[in-house]
RNA sequence: GCGGGCGUAGCCAAGUGGUUAAGGCAGCGGCUUGUGGCGCCGCCAUUCGGGGGUUCAAGUCCCCUCGCUCGCCCCA
Protein backbone atom coordinates (compact mmCIF):
# COMPACT_ATOMS: atom_id res chain seq x y z
CA UNK A 1 0.00 0.00 0.00
CA UNK A 2 1.76 2.77 -1.64
CA UNK A 3 -1.18 5.39 -1.07
CA UNK A 4 -0.77 7.87 1.78
CA UNK A 5 -3.76 7.79 4.56
CA UNK A 6 -4.84 9.71 6.88
CA UNK A 7 -3.52 9.26 10.51
CA UNK A 8 -5.19 6.91 12.99
CA UNK A 9 -8.51 8.66 14.24
CA UNK A 10 -8.11 11.89 12.20
CA UNK A 11 -11.71 11.31 9.76
CA UNK A 12 -12.46 13.04 6.91
CA UNK A 13 -15.66 14.84 6.29
CA UNK A 14 -16.73 14.37 2.82
CA UNK A 15 -19.36 16.29 1.04
CA UNK A 16 -22.24 13.79 0.95
CA UNK A 17 -21.76 14.21 5.04
CA UNK A 18 -21.01 17.98 5.51
CA UNK A 19 -25.05 19.18 5.07
CA UNK A 20 -25.73 17.60 8.07
CA UNK A 21 -22.85 19.51 10.16
CA UNK A 22 -23.85 22.86 8.68
CA UNK A 23 -26.68 22.38 9.69
CA UNK A 24 -26.18 21.61 13.32
CA UNK A 25 -23.86 24.42 13.31
CA UNK A 26 -26.56 26.92 11.99
CA UNK A 27 -29.45 26.02 14.43
CA UNK A 28 -26.61 26.14 17.50
CA UNK A 29 -25.24 29.51 16.33
CA UNK A 30 -29.04 30.45 16.02
CA UNK A 31 -29.34 28.88 19.77
CA UNK A 32 -26.88 31.24 20.83
CA UNK A 33 -27.77 34.11 18.93
CA UNK A 34 -30.86 34.31 20.55
CA UNK A 35 -29.61 33.73 23.87
CA UNK A 36 -27.15 36.42 23.16
CA UNK A 37 -24.06 34.22 23.29
CA UNK A 38 -21.23 35.11 21.57
CA UNK A 39 -18.61 33.52 19.46
CA UNK A 40 -14.72 33.31 20.34
CA UNK A 41 -12.22 31.51 18.24
CA UNK A 42 -9.37 30.35 19.89
CA UNK A 43 -5.89 28.79 18.04
CA UNK A 44 -5.48 25.00 18.32
CA UNK A 45 -2.52 24.93 19.60
CA UNK A 46 -1.52 26.40 23.06
CA UNK A 47 1.08 26.07 25.67
CA UNK A 48 0.89 22.59 27.25
CA UNK A 49 0.75 24.71 31.07
CA UNK A 50 -2.67 25.84 30.31
CA UNK A 51 -4.09 22.52 30.45
CA UNK A 52 -1.98 20.78 32.72
CA UNK A 53 -2.98 23.49 35.37
CA UNK A 54 -6.01 23.95 33.85
CA UNK A 55 -8.02 20.54 33.34
CA UNK A 56 -5.53 19.12 35.99
CA UNK A 57 -2.42 16.82 36.38
CA UNK A 58 -3.92 13.75 37.42
CA UNK A 59 -6.55 13.03 35.00
CA UNK A 60 -6.15 11.02 32.17
CA UNK A 61 -6.67 14.10 29.53
CA UNK A 62 -3.39 15.31 30.74
CA UNK A 63 -1.54 12.43 32.13
CA UNK A 64 -2.05 10.13 28.91
CA UNK A 65 -4.29 11.70 26.17
CA UNK A 66 -2.66 15.12 24.91
CA UNK A 67 -0.97 15.72 21.71
CA UNK A 68 2.25 17.34 23.20
CA UNK A 69 5.54 18.41 21.22
CA UNK A 70 8.12 20.50 21.48
CA UNK A 71 8.14 23.26 18.52
CA UNK A 72 10.90 24.77 17.04
CA UNK A 73 11.63 27.26 20.08
CA UNK A 74 11.70 24.41 22.32
CA UNK A 75 8.35 25.59 23.91
CA UNK A 76 5.86 22.52 25.02
CA UNK A 77 3.14 22.93 23.12
CA UNK A 78 -0.23 21.03 23.10
CA UNK A 79 -3.05 20.73 20.43
CA UNK A 80 -5.96 21.78 22.52
CA UNK A 81 -8.14 18.37 23.97
CA UNK A 82 -11.21 20.55 25.50
CA UNK A 83 -12.42 24.39 24.69
CA UNK A 84 -12.99 25.92 28.42
CA UNK A 85 -9.15 25.94 29.51
CA UNK A 86 -8.65 28.18 26.10
CA UNK A 87 -10.91 29.95 26.23
CA UNK A 88 -10.55 30.90 29.64
CA UNK A 89 -7.23 31.83 28.80
CA UNK A 90 -8.05 34.12 26.34
CA UNK A 91 -10.79 35.84 28.29
CA UNK A 92 -7.95 36.61 30.69
CA UNK A 93 -5.88 37.22 28.53
CA UNK A 94 -8.00 40.18 27.05
CA UNK A 95 -8.97 41.21 30.48
CA UNK A 96 -12.99 40.81 29.31
CA UNK A 97 -14.38 40.15 32.09
CA UNK A 98 -13.30 43.44 33.41
CA UNK A 99 -16.37 44.31 30.87
CA UNK A 100 -19.10 42.25 32.56
CA UNK A 101 -19.76 38.85 32.90
CA UNK A 102 -19.26 36.92 29.25
CA UNK A 103 -21.33 34.79 27.59
CA UNK A 104 -19.23 32.62 24.92
CA UNK A 105 -19.66 30.31 22.45
CA UNK A 106 -16.73 27.99 20.57
CA UNK A 107 -16.93 25.21 17.91
CA UNK A 108 -13.89 23.51 16.44
CA UNK A 109 -11.82 20.71 16.25
CA UNK A 110 -10.70 19.02 19.54
CA UNK A 111 -7.65 16.85 20.19
CA UNK A 112 -7.19 13.14 22.28
CA UNK A 113 -5.07 10.75 21.58
CA UNK A 114 -7.04 7.82 22.29
CA UNK A 115 -7.43 4.69 21.04
CA UNK A 116 -11.15 5.51 18.43
CA UNK A 117 -14.31 3.30 18.79
CA UNK A 118 -17.44 4.27 18.04
CA UNK A 119 -18.20 8.10 18.83
CA UNK A 120 -14.60 8.88 20.07
CA UNK A 121 -11.72 9.93 17.73
CA UNK A 122 -8.54 11.24 17.82
CA UNK A 123 -9.59 14.50 16.21
CA UNK A 124 -13.15 15.26 17.10
CA UNK A 125 -15.38 18.31 17.22
CA UNK A 126 -17.11 20.00 19.66
CA UNK A 127 -19.61 22.96 20.42
CA UNK A 128 -19.44 24.68 23.55
CA UNK A 129 -20.69 26.94 26.12
CA UNK A 130 -19.17 29.17 28.91
CA UNK A 131 -21.07 31.43 30.39
CA UNK A 132 -18.42 33.87 33.00
CA UNK A 133 -19.03 35.78 35.99
CA UNK A 134 -22.01 34.76 37.12
CA UNK A 135 -22.48 32.54 40.55
CA UNK A 136 -26.49 32.01 40.49
CA UNK A 137 -28.14 28.53 40.03
CA UNK A 138 -30.03 30.12 37.37
CA UNK A 139 -27.02 30.47 35.56
CA UNK A 140 -26.67 26.66 35.77
CA UNK A 141 -30.37 26.58 35.02
CA UNK A 142 -30.07 28.54 32.01
CA UNK A 143 -26.63 26.88 30.50
CA UNK A 144 -28.41 23.41 30.66
CA UNK A 145 -31.89 24.87 29.34
CA UNK A 146 -29.33 26.01 26.25
CA UNK A 147 -27.72 22.90 25.37
CA UNK A 148 -31.27 21.05 25.92
CA UNK A 149 -32.93 23.11 23.55
CA UNK A 150 -30.59 22.99 21.05
CA UNK A 151 -30.32 19.40 21.12
CA UNK A 152 -34.56 19.09 21.11
CA UNK A 153 -34.57 21.62 18.18
CA UNK A 154 -32.17 19.53 16.11
CA UNK A 155 -34.65 16.65 16.37
CA UNK A 156 -32.83 14.46 18.33
CA UNK A 157 -34.94 12.39 20.89
CA UNK A 158 -34.43 9.87 23.54
CA UNK A 159 -32.19 11.73 25.35
CA UNK A 160 -31.57 11.94 29.38
CA UNK A 161 -30.08 14.53 31.75
CA UNK A 162 -27.94 13.30 34.52
CA UNK A 163 -27.53 15.69 36.92
CA UNK A 164 -25.19 15.65 39.73
CA UNK A 165 -23.50 18.20 41.96
CA UNK A 166 -20.02 17.90 43.35
CA UNK A 167 -20.14 20.42 45.82
CA UNK A 168 -17.54 23.20 47.07
CA UNK A 169 -14.34 22.73 46.74
CA UNK A 170 -14.26 22.61 50.64
CA UNK A 171 -17.24 20.26 50.59
CA UNK A 172 -15.01 17.71 48.43
CA UNK A 173 -11.82 18.37 50.35
CA UNK A 174 -14.21 17.04 53.22
CA UNK A 175 -15.31 14.36 51.23
CA UNK A 176 -12.41 13.39 49.74
CA UNK A 177 -11.19 12.67 52.77
CA UNK A 178 -13.55 10.88 53.67
CA UNK A 179 -14.14 8.95 50.82
CA UNK A 180 -10.04 7.53 50.94
CA UNK A 181 -10.81 6.64 54.26
CA UNK A 182 -13.67 4.53 53.67
CA UNK A 183 -11.92 3.14 50.23
CA UNK A 184 -8.71 1.77 51.95
CA UNK A 185 -10.76 0.35 54.43
CA UNK A 186 -12.91 -1.70 51.90
CA UNK A 187 -9.56 -2.00 48.89
CA UNK A 188 -10.52 -5.81 48.61
CA UNK A 189 -13.64 -5.18 47.40
CA UNK A 190 -12.20 -2.71 44.39
CA UNK A 191 -10.76 -3.80 40.95
CA UNK A 192 -6.76 -2.60 40.72
CA UNK A 193 -7.73 0.40 38.67
CA UNK A 194 -10.11 1.56 41.13
CA UNK A 195 -7.53 0.62 44.18
CA UNK A 196 -4.78 2.74 41.88
CA UNK A 197 -7.21 5.32 42.00
CA UNK A 198 -7.76 5.83 45.69
CA UNK A 199 -4.71 8.31 46.12
CA UNK A 200 -4.79 9.79 42.32
CA UNK A 201 -8.10 10.58 41.92
CA UNK A 202 -10.43 9.16 44.75
CA UNK A 203 -13.54 10.73 43.23
CA UNK A 204 -13.40 9.12 40.07
CA UNK A 205 -14.02 5.60 41.57
CA UNK A 206 -17.30 6.02 42.37
CA UNK A 207 -18.38 5.93 38.62
CA UNK A 208 -16.19 2.70 37.61
CA UNK A 209 -18.33 0.39 35.50
CA UNK A 210 -16.73 -2.91 37.49
CA UNK A 211 -19.70 -4.41 38.68
CA UNK A 212 -17.93 -5.75 41.89
CA UNK A 213 -16.57 -2.51 42.43
CA UNK A 214 -19.78 -1.09 42.09
CA UNK A 215 -21.34 -3.93 44.94
CA UNK A 216 -18.86 -2.39 47.09
CA UNK A 217 -19.72 1.01 46.40
CA UNK A 218 -23.19 0.32 47.43
CA UNK A 219 -22.13 1.22 51.04
CA UNK A 220 -19.68 3.81 50.87
CA UNK A 221 -20.28 7.21 52.37
CA UNK A 222 -21.93 9.39 49.65
CA UNK A 223 -20.99 12.30 48.88
CA UNK A 224 -24.58 14.11 49.29
CA UNK A 225 -24.11 13.40 53.12
CA UNK A 226 -20.57 15.68 52.82
CA UNK A 227 -22.04 18.54 51.48
CA UNK A 228 -22.60 21.99 53.56
CA UNK A 229 -25.70 23.70 53.93
CA UNK A 230 -25.18 26.48 50.96
CA UNK A 231 -23.87 23.97 48.29
CA UNK A 232 -27.43 21.27 48.86
CA UNK A 233 -29.63 23.92 48.82
CA UNK A 234 -27.98 25.68 45.44
CA UNK A 235 -28.23 21.79 44.26
CA UNK A 236 -31.97 22.10 45.14
CA UNK A 237 -32.08 25.37 42.79
CA UNK A 238 -30.86 24.32 40.44
CA UNK A 239 -33.46 21.17 39.93
CA UNK A 240 -36.10 23.59 40.75
CA UNK A 241 -35.09 25.98 38.24
CA UNK A 242 -35.31 23.21 35.71
CA UNK A 243 -38.18 21.45 36.96
CA UNK A 244 -39.84 25.17 36.50
CA UNK A 245 -38.44 24.60 32.95
CA UNK A 246 -40.49 21.34 32.32
CA UNK A 247 -36.97 20.03 31.68
CA UNK A 248 -36.61 15.98 32.94
CA UNK A 249 -33.91 15.32 35.29
CA UNK A 250 -32.80 12.04 36.41
CA UNK A 251 -30.18 12.52 39.81
CA UNK A 252 -27.17 10.64 39.46
CA UNK A 253 -25.06 10.65 42.24
CA UNK A 254 -22.52 8.52 40.85
CA UNK A 255 -21.76 11.23 37.98
CA UNK A 256 -18.49 12.33 38.53
CA UNK A 257 -16.95 14.19 35.34
CA UNK A 258 -12.96 13.78 34.90
CA UNK A 259 -12.11 17.39 34.80
CA UNK A 260 -10.77 18.51 38.36
CA UNK A 261 -11.69 22.00 37.37
CA UNK A 262 -15.17 20.80 37.70
CA UNK A 263 -17.16 21.48 41.30
CA UNK A 264 -21.28 22.07 42.43
CA UNK A 265 -23.38 21.25 39.28
CA UNK A 266 -22.25 18.76 37.15
CA UNK A 267 -24.35 17.10 34.07
CA UNK A 268 -24.03 15.10 31.06
CA UNK A 269 -26.71 14.04 28.44
CA UNK A 270 -26.59 10.84 27.36
CA UNK A 271 -27.86 8.70 24.65
CA UNK A 272 -28.93 4.73 24.98
CA UNK A 273 -28.15 4.56 20.92
CA UNK A 274 -24.82 5.56 21.09
CA UNK A 275 -22.92 2.14 21.71
CA UNK A 276 -20.04 2.80 24.73
CA UNK A 277 -19.58 6.47 24.16
CA UNK A 278 -23.12 7.20 25.43
CA UNK A 279 -22.58 11.42 26.61
CA UNK A 280 -23.59 13.72 24.08
CA UNK A 281 -23.09 16.92 26.14
CA UNK A 282 -21.33 17.25 29.21
CA UNK A 283 -20.60 19.84 31.65
CA UNK A 284 -20.80 21.75 34.37
CA UNK A 285 -19.63 24.74 37.19
CA UNK A 286 -15.98 25.48 37.37
CA UNK A 287 -15.73 28.36 39.89
CA UNK A 288 -12.06 28.23 40.73
CA UNK A 289 -10.64 27.73 37.53
CA UNK A 290 -10.35 31.48 36.31
CA UNK A 291 -8.55 32.21 39.13
CA UNK A 292 -6.05 29.48 38.92
CA UNK A 293 -5.62 30.43 35.41
CA UNK A 294 -4.46 33.63 36.83
CA UNK A 295 -7.37 35.79 36.50
CA UNK A 296 -9.99 37.18 39.10
CA UNK A 297 -11.82 35.26 40.79
CA UNK A 298 -14.74 34.40 38.76
CA UNK A 299 -17.59 32.17 39.19
CA UNK A 300 -18.71 30.16 35.73
CA UNK A 301 -20.62 27.56 34.47
CA UNK A 302 -20.29 25.51 30.89
CA UNK A 303 -20.76 22.61 28.59
CA UNK A 304 -19.21 20.93 25.59
CA UNK A 305 -21.08 19.02 22.57
CA UNK A 306 -19.59 16.06 20.66
CA UNK A 307 -20.21 16.62 17.20
CA UNK A 308 -20.00 13.32 15.95
CA UNK A 309 -21.60 11.65 18.43
CA UNK A 310 -24.41 14.42 17.57
CA UNK A 311 -24.43 13.36 14.09
CA UNK A 312 -24.32 10.07 14.70
CA UNK A 313 -27.78 10.24 16.78
CA UNK A 314 -29.18 12.68 14.12
CA UNK A 315 -28.05 10.15 11.38
CA UNK A 316 -30.87 7.26 12.68
CA UNK A 317 -33.20 10.40 12.89
CA UNK A 318 -34.67 10.54 8.84
CA UNK A 319 -36.72 13.68 9.29
CA UNK A 320 -34.02 15.40 11.30
CA UNK A 321 -31.21 14.30 8.45
CA UNK A 322 -33.69 15.43 5.74
CA UNK A 323 -33.67 19.14 7.15
CA UNK A 324 -29.74 19.06 6.85
CA UNK A 325 -29.91 18.14 2.81
CA UNK A 326 -28.79 20.66 0.60
CA UNK A 327 -30.55 23.23 -1.30
CA UNK A 328 -30.73 21.43 -5.04
CA UNK A 329 -29.34 23.46 -8.40
CA UNK A 330 -31.33 25.92 -10.00
CA UNK A 331 -29.95 25.48 -13.27
CA UNK A 332 -27.48 22.93 -14.70
CA UNK A 333 -25.77 24.17 -18.44
CA UNK A 334 -25.77 22.10 -21.18
CA UNK A 335 -23.48 23.09 -24.69
CA UNK A 336 -21.92 21.86 -27.77
CA UNK A 337 -20.02 24.09 -30.13
CA UNK A 338 -17.68 26.36 -30.52
CA UNK A 339 -20.08 29.53 -30.36
CA UNK A 340 -22.26 28.24 -27.66
CA UNK A 341 -19.67 26.93 -24.82
CA UNK A 342 -18.62 30.69 -25.52
CA UNK A 343 -21.73 31.69 -23.75
CA UNK A 344 -22.20 29.81 -21.24
CA UNK A 345 -19.56 31.22 -18.35
CA UNK A 346 -21.34 34.49 -18.79
CA UNK A 347 -24.96 32.75 -18.51
CA UNK A 348 -23.93 31.27 -15.81
CA UNK A 349 -21.80 34.47 -13.86
CA UNK A 350 -24.84 36.24 -14.53
CA UNK A 351 -27.21 33.51 -12.94
CA UNK A 352 -24.85 33.10 -10.19
CA UNK A 353 -24.61 36.87 -9.67
CA UNK A 354 -28.46 36.77 -9.22
CA UNK A 355 -28.54 34.20 -6.45
CA UNK A 356 -29.53 31.02 -8.27
CA UNK A 357 -27.23 28.20 -8.23
CA UNK A 358 -25.67 27.35 -11.36
CA UNK A 359 -23.52 24.18 -12.99
CA UNK A 360 -22.10 23.91 -16.07
CA UNK A 361 -20.94 21.05 -18.07
CA UNK A 362 -17.63 22.27 -19.66
CA UNK A 363 -16.68 18.60 -20.85
CA UNK A 364 -17.86 18.84 -24.43
CA UNK A 365 -19.27 15.45 -24.28
CA UNK A 366 -22.09 14.50 -26.60
CA UNK A 367 -25.43 16.17 -25.60
CA UNK A 368 -26.80 12.22 -23.99
CA UNK A 369 -23.89 12.67 -21.69
CA UNK A 370 -24.40 16.12 -20.39
CA UNK A 371 -28.21 15.58 -20.05
CA UNK A 372 -27.34 12.24 -17.71
CA UNK A 373 -24.84 14.50 -15.50
CA UNK A 374 -27.35 17.25 -15.35
CA UNK A 375 -30.42 14.89 -14.15
CA UNK A 376 -27.54 13.67 -11.84
CA UNK A 377 -26.88 17.08 -10.61
CA UNK A 378 -30.41 17.41 -9.01
CA UNK A 379 -31.08 20.74 -10.67
CA UNK A 380 -34.85 21.89 -11.06
CA UNK A 381 -33.79 23.08 -14.77
CA UNK A 382 -31.44 22.41 -18.02
CA UNK A 383 -30.39 25.24 -20.47
CA UNK A 384 -29.39 23.90 -23.21
CA UNK A 385 -27.51 25.86 -25.70
CA UNK A 386 -25.95 24.13 -29.44
CA UNK A 387 -25.38 26.11 -33.31
CA UNK A 388 -28.90 27.03 -33.23
CA UNK A 389 -29.42 29.13 -29.80
CA UNK A 390 -26.28 30.35 -30.23
CA UNK A 391 -26.81 31.93 -33.41
CA UNK A 392 -30.57 33.30 -32.24
CA UNK A 393 -29.33 34.30 -28.72
CA UNK A 394 -31.71 31.91 -27.27
CA UNK A 395 -31.91 28.91 -24.91
CA UNK A 396 -33.82 25.95 -25.02
CA UNK A 397 -35.36 25.53 -21.19
CA UNK A 398 -36.20 21.68 -20.08
CA UNK A 399 -37.56 21.16 -16.66
CA UNK A 400 -35.80 17.65 -15.39
CA UNK A 401 -38.48 17.24 -12.63
CA UNK A 402 -41.73 17.44 -14.67
CA UNK A 403 -42.76 16.56 -17.66
CA UNK A 404 -43.17 19.63 -19.82
CA UNK A 405 -42.94 20.77 -23.10
CA UNK A 406 -39.27 22.84 -23.51
CA UNK A 407 -39.39 26.12 -23.89
CA UNK A 408 -36.97 28.88 -25.59
CA UNK A 409 -36.34 32.00 -24.58
CA UNK A 410 -34.14 34.66 -25.11
CA UNK A 411 -30.64 34.00 -23.48
CA UNK A 412 -30.90 37.63 -21.81
CA UNK A 413 -34.05 36.86 -20.39
CA UNK A 414 -33.48 32.98 -18.64
CA UNK A 415 -31.80 34.33 -15.92
CA UNK A 416 -34.71 36.65 -14.71
CA UNK A 417 -37.12 34.08 -15.74
CA UNK A 418 -35.62 31.61 -13.42
CA UNK A 419 -35.29 34.07 -10.41
CA UNK A 420 -39.09 34.41 -11.03
CA UNK A 421 -39.31 30.53 -10.88
CA UNK A 422 -37.80 30.14 -7.80
CA UNK A 423 -39.34 33.67 -5.96
CA UNK A 424 -43.01 32.01 -7.33
CA UNK A 425 -42.67 28.79 -5.25
CA UNK A 426 -42.77 27.04 -8.42
CA UNK A 427 -44.00 24.07 -7.76
C1' G B 1 -2.06 0.96 27.03
C1' C B 2 -5.20 -3.99 27.12
C1' G B 3 -8.87 -7.56 24.75
C1' G B 4 -12.31 -9.44 20.58
C1' G B 5 -13.72 -9.17 15.28
C1' C B 6 -12.23 -7.82 10.35
C1' G B 7 -9.08 -6.24 5.82
C1' U B 8 -10.92 -9.08 -2.02
C1' A B 9 -11.98 -2.65 -7.29
C1' G B 10 -14.38 4.07 -5.66
C1' C B 11 -18.63 1.32 -2.71
C1' C B 12 -21.31 -3.47 -1.35
C1' A B 13 -19.68 -8.41 -1.88
C1' A B 14 -18.95 -14.23 -3.43
C1' G B 15 -14.86 -17.15 -2.63
C1' U B 16 -13.11 -22.24 3.40
C1' G B 17 -5.50 -25.05 -0.88
C1' G B 18 -6.08 -26.73 -7.32
C1' U B 19 -6.63 -24.21 -14.30
C1' U B 20 -8.51 -17.54 -16.64
C1' A B 21 -10.59 -14.02 -8.77
C1' A B 22 -18.52 -14.56 -9.12
C1' G B 23 -22.15 -10.80 -8.91
C1' G B 24 -24.30 -5.88 -7.83
C1' C B 25 -23.79 -0.37 -7.47
C1' A B 26 -21.01 3.66 -9.31
C1' G B 27 -17.82 5.04 -13.52
C1' C B 28 -16.42 4.89 -18.79
C1' G B 29 -17.69 3.67 -24.11
C1' G B 30 -21.61 2.22 -27.45
C1' C B 31 -26.85 1.23 -29.25
C1' U B 32 -28.69 7.06 -29.81
C1' U B 33 -22.20 12.48 -33.12
C1' G B 34 -29.32 17.72 -30.18
C1' U B 35 -31.92 15.42 -25.06
C1' G B 36 -31.42 12.52 -18.93
C1' G B 37 -34.34 9.15 -15.76
C1' C B 38 -35.87 2.75 -18.42
C1' G B 39 -33.49 -1.11 -21.43
C1' C B 40 -29.52 -3.71 -24.01
C1' C B 41 -24.12 -4.52 -25.33
C1' G B 42 -19.06 -3.81 -24.04
C1' C B 43 -14.96 -2.08 -20.70
C1' C B 44 -13.41 -1.55 -15.64
C1' A B 45 -8.59 -6.35 -9.73
C1' U B 46 -1.91 -9.74 -13.91
C1' U B 47 -4.31 -9.69 -8.12
C1' C B 48 -6.89 -10.28 -2.77
C1' G B 49 -3.80 -4.08 3.13
C1' G B 50 1.89 -4.92 3.31
C1' G B 51 6.10 -8.35 4.18
C1' G B 52 7.92 -13.17 5.08
C1' G B 53 7.03 -18.52 5.48
C1' U B 54 4.63 -23.60 4.57
C1' U B 55 3.22 -26.22 -0.09
C1' C B 56 4.02 -29.10 -6.53
C1' A B 57 0.06 -25.26 -5.82
C1' A B 58 -2.04 -19.71 -1.17
C1' G B 59 -7.21 -14.69 -1.55
C1' U B 60 -7.71 -19.32 1.28
C1' C B 61 -2.81 -22.26 6.19
C1' C B 62 1.28 -20.02 9.68
C1' C B 63 4.25 -15.73 11.52
C1' C B 64 5.19 -10.52 11.59
C1' U B 65 3.41 -5.73 10.42
C1' C B 66 -0.01 -1.81 9.12
C1' G B 67 -4.95 -0.33 9.16
C1' C B 68 -10.21 -0.54 10.27
C1' U B 69 -13.80 -1.85 13.86
C1' C B 70 -16.15 -3.04 18.63
C1' G B 71 -15.27 -3.18 23.81
C1' C B 72 -12.08 -1.93 28.37
C1' C B 73 -10.07 2.57 30.06
C1' C B 74 -11.57 7.61 29.47
C1' C B 75 -14.71 11.18 27.66
C1' A B 76 -17.63 14.96 23.74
Amino acid sequence: MASLQSLRGMVDLLPAQISIWQHIEAVAREHFRRAAVQEIRTPLLEVTELFARGIGEATDVVGKEMYTFLDRGERSCTLRPEGTASAVRAVIEHGLLSQGPQRLWYGGPMFRYERPQAGRQRQFHQIGLELLGVADARSDVEAIAIAWDLLADLGVGGLALELNTLGSPDDRIRYRERLVAWLEAHRDGLDPDSQARINTNPLRVLDSKVPQTQATLAAAPPLAASLSAESRARFEQVQAGLAALEIPVQLNPRLVRGLDYYSHTAFEITSSQLGAQATVCGGGRYDGLVQQLGGPPTPAIGWALGMERLVLLLAQMPAAAAAGAPAPLDLYVVSRGEAAEALVLPLARQGRAAGLAVECDTSGAAFGKQFKRADRSGARFAAVIGDAEAAAAEVVLKDLRQHQAEQRLPIAALVDWLVQQRAGGSA
